[in-house]
DNA sequence: TGTACATCAGTGAACGCGCGTTCACTGATGTAC
DNA sequence: TGTACATCAGTGAACGCGCGTTCACTGATGTAC
């Protein structure tokens, strides 16, 4: 039974409103998304919008969704390409992915790592996209050979108490101090690019591309040495 | 010449638009913050704050400064409580100062260390403010004894390059690599405060207050001890 | 101390803008017989 | 294959909302003589 001509403008228009919305975001950031902008560019009426999208945030949903998958994505395919013994490479791999990919969509990244959007609170389908990078940085973690060094008690129960919920979900078998360690590591990777993305490096860090690349990407690798990793 | 009746008016309602604004700002963000709804608190008409702020940019950038100020206020007061040769607890007290305030003022953080507003542009009397904290931990960078352990010539050589805005200013006199090495400090201090004020932590550590202050101290301290502090 | 003038705070109306969402409608596309 | 009916896309008008900013105005407060 072939696609009707309804279903595959239906198909068609879904995605150039998606595309669009995007546009838009990157021009206006999340505040500025408007259903009616939307419509204008597609020379509809605005009305007609909710034909393919219910809402405003069913509209940010799938944006948000959409842009934790193309992270996500980004990071994979960085990561895959290098040697699987190679465990500071594929993490310093997915580090420069993401700076790479928060660089060139700086609303995208504001959008799933930057402020909240006021009143709007994220679904559960975002959970599955939102963890693809943090997932490929522990399966990285679960492949280290060496035991951590090892924290005093009362430090140990700490962590262990903290970090439960990862423990039992996603990174079974990774020992809680290294968890522990990968974490920091995911908010210093996040929290450079994030310095970088938001114009806090002015006057901090010399600009232009190549050399901010090549400090990042030094960072990146001290902290994967802080970790164990290579 | 004592203040006249009217300039103390002048200065009880500038102070009241402030706060009304910081509170509108803790309830919609700064995309909702709007000098007609200051207005309707002050129960005056919309025109009025006109003879106060100049433009709701301007109220903007008054409540930036103030939230950059409330935070380095914080932090020195916590800071200078530590004795002045632990210079671990000295990193760690500004970490757990950031961290409170951030939690107490999310909105108020989020202005400052979240996604950038659209169309606005931080005026210059934006930078000294958002220097207080930095400042305090190159204070303690400054301070400590052992010179790092040094660097390959390339990586040296990047390092140096990058820094150089930094090292020229306010960081003069201290070791590039102490200073790279500082600023990945502040990438994870800010990267862990984002991640647990923006939401990112449910189902990664678990709930609580204390729990989560005492995984954040934790991983505050093995930043230091990383740095070389303590 | 009192008066005349200048300054300034707050008013009320208005301009022009954009937004999300609903609803009854028309005409084209698809489907069952 | 053709017709009758059902589905759906897009229209146009409307509701009700909020915003920033300007402007001429009045009346109170301050100042110079």
């Amino acid at each position: 039974m072939a696609r009707t001509r309804r279903e595959a403008a239906r198909e068609e228009l879904t995605a150039q409103i998606l595309e669009l919305g995007r546009a838009h975001l990157a021009v206006e950031g999340a505040a500025g998304l408007s259903l009616r902008a939307i419509a204008r560019d597609l020379g509809m009426v605005s009305s007609a919008v909710y034909r393919y999208v219910p809402s405003r945030d069913a509209l940010l949903t799938l944006l948000i969704v959409d842009a934790y998958d193309a992270l996500g994505a980004v990071a994979e395919t960085a990561e895959a390409r290098v040697a699987r013994a190679d465990l500071m490479g594929r993490f310093v791999a997915v580090a420069m992915a993401v700076r790479t990919w928060a660089l060139e969509h700086p609303h995208e990244y504001a959008l799933i790592y930057g402020s909240p959007v006021p009143g709007y609170a994220a679904p559960e389908a975002t959970i599955g996209p939102a963890s693809r990078v943090p997932t490929l940085l522990l399966t990285i973690l679960a492949q280290m050979p060496e035991p951590a060094a090892g924290l005093a008690p009362a430090e140990a129960k700490v962590v262990r108490t903290a970090i439960a919920p990862l423990a039992s979900s996603a990174a079974g078998g990774i020992p809680d101090e290294r968890i522990a360690r990968g974490l920091a590591s995911w908010a210093t990777l996040l929290g450079a690019v994030s310095l970088e993305v938001f114009g806090h490096l002015t006057n901090v860090v010399a600009p232009g591309q190549r050399t901010r690349r090549a400090f990042f990407e030094h960072q990146m690798r001290e902290v994967a040495a802080g970790l164990g990793l290579g």
